[in-house]
DNA sequence: ATGAAAGCGCTAACAG
DNA sequence: CTGTTAGCGCTTTCAT
């Protein structure tokens, strides 16, 4: 087998035509005639003639790659968000370039310079902290992009969420229908949108349902499993004897790790509390003390954001930024 | 500012040069003045110049990109791996691309097919099944190749695993230790090397301790959460009551959980086995039976074939291929 | 409907 | 040490 790269020129001689048809048929350009158009499909088959895509974007100024900022390459979530945008994506002849933030904002801005720099088309980011002006230099060389996940400041282009608020509502109501009627909550940081989105949504159900908010059953901690366990210990130890709380609704999945791991540290518990938690994921239902979870539509905000993106890449939305709020989903499980 | 893109022409001029000067001073080419080299990249700070690697990439046959494929994206192992692969490329300047296959052969084939047309530098796989002939296309077209995890049929390149064999062997050996005798297996497809080596170190452990194997013990099924809740209760059915077994050796994390998301299920056990299984993941101590866990150097064997890769890439190493094996660890959790 | 020619931005001989 | 020239493989006017 020949291992010489095949280029245009070849298909284009063995075709006997020029390397300009061959380039023609290949982007399917409509004054081809038939005949011409079979024979280069002909030579192009038989060499096993590929576009170089390099040569390709050199001259169109189109890289067909689209990047993927995330916080962190193994986590769930994010990976299935991922997931969706690749599904989407591929289809289109789009490949995916993935950069790891490491949840550092430092390390954010690199990744969008490399991006930049590696002449993506587009660029997805699921933001790792709140401020939007780092998403500024693609703007301004004319890279679309598209946020997912988390809101952030300075920041108003297109961008797909979940509906934090009426997820977390709804499912702190479920937990007084249920009967509960103190209920702690474990949160993060309130520059991340979908933690203070998901607390007023929390207190919302409170005010709904005439329950007095009490400060002592608010915990604030870090987004990750350590955080979850901190926060959960310090509920612990301010609520001695846990007489004081029923229930917790907890901000995140790993979060609820962290909780549910530092309960599993209290043996002596009287009565265990039933938990409520943002993401149903595969492992929710291992989780001892789960009771109901806000499922998040992962893929299809992956997929969202992949044809948000590629909208704007083909102008082919308006002006208008778009938001898409999608709805969440609540799991219930048998405790 | 200035939005027209910059080249190493306008670099050129403003710095008094040729091009080609330009080029030589970004790519460090010894013999250049200081002085030159100096007012060079001054014009490139003073005008954001960056290379375009489209153009480059065309010029040298090098895209400066490294395909990964793996079996899922949404996949905490396969993506720790991931992690490990990033971070060890990111600073010697290569991007990757991410390609899920969905563990479907025809999609690992379209994907390895995608990659080579894209021009990428080379390829880690983190192979679906079983067949080597699906990587030949790349060494068919000199575009070097790493395996990552699993080792497959009609492959002899470059390979990076984790011992299997003594990873199972070990924790396999702790469990009798312990005390336990009848020690239970779930197992996945013989085709895929990580599930048959593990295997067989539960094999050699038996044997070395002079335990006779009862294939009644022994079930083998898929490799995810549902294959495992599956195992774990044909194992159940077939060894009443539980009395033939007490302890239980699982081949992995996914399997693991659905095992114990079946045994959750069994609320009348007299007393509960003891799990032993591979990964160790955050949240093997949640799983309620889990004694022992194998931990794989996830980022390591990421970052050992990204190294094997890079060394193919430029020729820096032998002729010869090259197998890491990367030990295990086992972690003991408290029951 | 098709070919000729130019050029995207870069690098690599080849000169000097 | 540096400039000139050519060309990577493709698309795209401009002709015809």
């Amino acid at each position: 087998m020949n291992n010489k790269i095949v280029t245009a020129k070849d298909v284009a001689i063995l075709a006997g035509v020029s390397p300009a048809t061959v380039s023609r048929v290949i982007n399917n350009d409509k004054r081809i005639s038939n005949e011409t158009t079979n024979s280069v499909r002909y030579a192009v088959n038989k060499l096993g003639y590929k576009v170089n895509p390099l040569a390709r974007g050199l001259k169109t100024n189109q890289s067909m790659t689209v990047g993927l900022i995330a916080p962190e390459l193994a986590n769930e979530f994010y990976m299935n968000i991922a997931k969706g945008v690749e599904r989407y994506l591929r289809p289109h002849g789009y490949t995916l370039l993935v950069c790891n933030t490491a949840e550092d904002n430092l390390i954010e801005q690199d990744r969008i310079k490399h991006l930049r720099e590696r002449r993506v088309d587009g660029v997805i980011i699921i933001p790792t902290t709140g401020n939007g002006e780092a998403y500024k230099s693609l703007y301004h060389k004319k890279i679309p992009v598209v946020l997912v996940d988390r809101k952030v400041s300075n920041y108003s282009g297109d961008i797909v969420l979940a509906n934090n608020l009426s997820g977390a509502f709804n499912v702190v109501s479920k937990l007084i229908e249920d009967g509960y009627q103190k209920i702690a909550f474990i949160g993060g940081n309130a520059d991340v949108s979908t933690a203070s989105e998901r607390h007023q949504g929390y207190l919302k159900a409170l005010k709904q349902h005439n329950i007095k908010r009490d400060k002592q059953l608010e915990v604030f901690g870090k987004f990750n499993v350590q955080g979850g366990y901190d926060a959960m210990q310090k509920i612990w130890q301010r609520n001695a004897l846990q007489t004081k709380f029923d229930a917790i609704f907890i901000v995140n999945y790993f979060m609820h790790i962290g909780a549910t791991k530092f309960l599993n540290t209290q043996l002596n518990m009287s009565k265990a509390p039933v938990i409520a938690s943002f993401d149903d994921m595969d492992l929710s239902p291992l989780l001892s003390f789960a009771s109901y979870t806000v499922a998040q539509p992962m893929l299809q905000m992956g997929a969202e954001a992949a044809k948000l993106l590629l909208d704007r890449i083909n102008n082919r939305n308006s002006r208008q930024n778009k938001t898409v709020i999608l709805p969440t989903e609540i799991v219930a499980y048998r405790r």
